[in-house]
DNA sequence: CTGTTAGCGCATTCAG
DNA sequence: CTGAATGCGCTAACAG
């Protein structure tokens, strides 16, 4: 009952009364053409006896799966949504996209997910910088696998060129100057130092926005990761500093928390008190009141990682292409920050 | 450079001088035992050629996959999650989990994830009931793939028996048992009706918990799915009953919303208003004030579908393990509800 | 156009 | 305990 013996192109052969070659070439529209007749009476068959071709088969056969992999460090809120988008390119382009969740930054569950895909022979991979150790990384490139790499910054170029990387950097600048442009006397970074490379990227552009735009702003920078006690920062922050103090947060969860201890202390925003978030999250819109901050374009990103792997699925030359790509974010300017009156 | 023509047991048996028998056999621990010798020298030469099983091969030769598939209507919050927990239990049964967004309700995505997973021939398919259509749904049965449905509720019997459900009405039933508990003297339902079958469980639960603990009280339900105005309503709501007036929103999202137009109105909260959620998101738990919510228990679900899926793989006698099997959430009381003196 | 044939890489009898 | 042989289902030349 179990398995009823899935039917094969042998028996479609028989019930359509044509050679199993034909039955191969009419369901897969290959290069070579078929009579009318054949194409439906094949059809026909394969139809009746619910023929489903066995991809396993066929993988082998031709040493080509059209299967991509695809490692992130987990699957929510950007992880999610980047692995819907990366989907459906990967579908528009003839291939079908595998998730595996590194569970966080395990790296014996990622061992193993890479593993999984690779004696699978995917076609290629795409995988999070996050989710990913240099050992790893450079298995897959040996195993001779197209990869593609996505928010991986800086990686040594001899275990992996380029990658697709969000301009969180010049994010967190921009928001520096932003900030500063809307009156900020102080301004405060609120990382997350547990999500390693991610928040050093932020904590760079940061930095680089003080230097450049806020050189004279007094500015500090302050972790999450340890359970920081955010009312007493607050408060401590402000009696500080001369109001406004502005805040780049981590993200746009880092944001609302932020936010709420900032409504529970009854601190004006943004008389008092601007924030600006990244990812623009469901929270940014529906907060109150609403946190400024920046968009991702999941879409772009997704088509440049795809079309990239596809690029190396030619294996063209190691053209200019090789180098990382930026793709940059856009401000949504909410209630979090003073709208400016000109614009 | 291309695919360096991987590594087949052919070569590793040449390298050791056995056959290739043999080195299937010590490489995955078969029954048969060999000698220590043979193992090592078949274990070193795998080692240094860098040998990776053909999963293809493999699967053919032996039809079964150790592989899962899963069919989820999206890949953020809940569903995410889900897939992570999901993951890490299919792990620990000895299989891998190749997770598929439908998208949405799209059903020509549903279709392609689901062929291609049924071309695949993975050993059995974990679907949402969201994401998928009973058309699709008599298909997998037909096929013979063991299928394990979640959060389908009454689904005819012939398509598909049993399925791991969470018990989102018992939850919603409760909650206005609580609010009444917490003296509110109004109660609303805010719901999603996108969401379809998860709305009308909600709104079952509610409606019966009315029945039940409520009869007396006057409720009301309204919807979100069109850009309800939240402003206005409760405003409205406010207006029209005597506070405090309790809501269950759909999810811990709806509930932000409402809470975000409630502090904006300056409406206090819980004297005023109560609110409940569901999901227990970060949301809930980081936003001002909190939200009470229900927490769902991940893992056990994770837990619960794949013991079914296992079961089905013994293809025992349909006990009664076929049935509907109900997991129930768990209450996590914040600010937005009342806290009862008395516990 | 259509049929024949030879693998793809591995697991699994069944003899030695 | 080990090896030679057979087949899983399908594709890809190559003949007809």
């Amino acid at each position: 009952m179990n398995k009823p013996k899935q039917v094969t192109i042998v028996e479609v052969a028989a019930a359509a009364g044509v050679s199993i070659a034909t039955v191969s070439n009419v369901l897969n529209r290959g290069g070579i053409r078929s009579s009318k007749e054949t194409i439906r009476k094949v059809e026909l068959a394969a139809e009746q006896l619910g023929y489903r071709r066995n991809t396993m088969a066929a993988g082998l056969s031709r040493s080509k799966t059209y299967e991509i992999g695809l490692i992130l460090p987990g699957l929510t809120n950007y992880y999610g949504q980047l692995a819907e988008h990366l989907q459906i390119e990967a579908h528009n382009a003839g291939y079908h996209l595998s998730v595996f969740s590194s569970g966080g930054f395990d790296p014996d569950i990622e061992r193993r997910n890479l593993e999984v895909l690779l004696q699978r022979r995917v076609d290629g991979l795409i995988c999070h910088g996050l989710a990913m150790g240099f050992e790893s990384t450079r298995s897959i490139v040996n195993s001779g696998t197209p990869l593609v790499l996505i928010n991986g910054w800086n990686w040594p170029e001899d275990i992996a060129l380029g990658a697709v990387n969000l301009g969180f950097a010049e994010a967190c600048k921009q928001s520096t100057k932003l900030l500063v442009e809307r009156d900020c006397r102080a301004l405060c970074y609120v990382g997350s130092k547990g999500s390693k490379v991610i928040d050093e990227q932020r904590r760079m552009g940061f930095n680089a926005g003080i230097q450049q735009y806020a050189s004279d702003v007094i500015h500090e920078i302050v972790d999450t990761t340890k359970d920081l006690d955010i009312e007493a920062f607050l408060t401590s922050l402000l009696q500080r500093h001369v109001a406004p103090v502005g805040i780049v947060a981590f993200d746009d969860h880092v944001a609302l928390r932020i936010l709420s201890a900032a409504n529970k202390l009854r601190i004006e925003i943004p008389n008092q008190l601007q924030i600006i978030g990244i990812n623009n999250d469901y929270i940014a819109k529906n907060s109150y009141p609403g946190i400024s901050s920046w968009d991702i374009p999941y879409s772009y990103q997704a088509q440049t990682a795809i079309n990239k792997l596809l690029h190396k699925f030619g294996n063209k030359a190691e053209s200019g292409e090789e180098r990382e790509i930026e793709v940059p974010l856009t401000f949504i300017e909410r209630e979090s920050t003073k709208l400016l009156k000109t614009e």
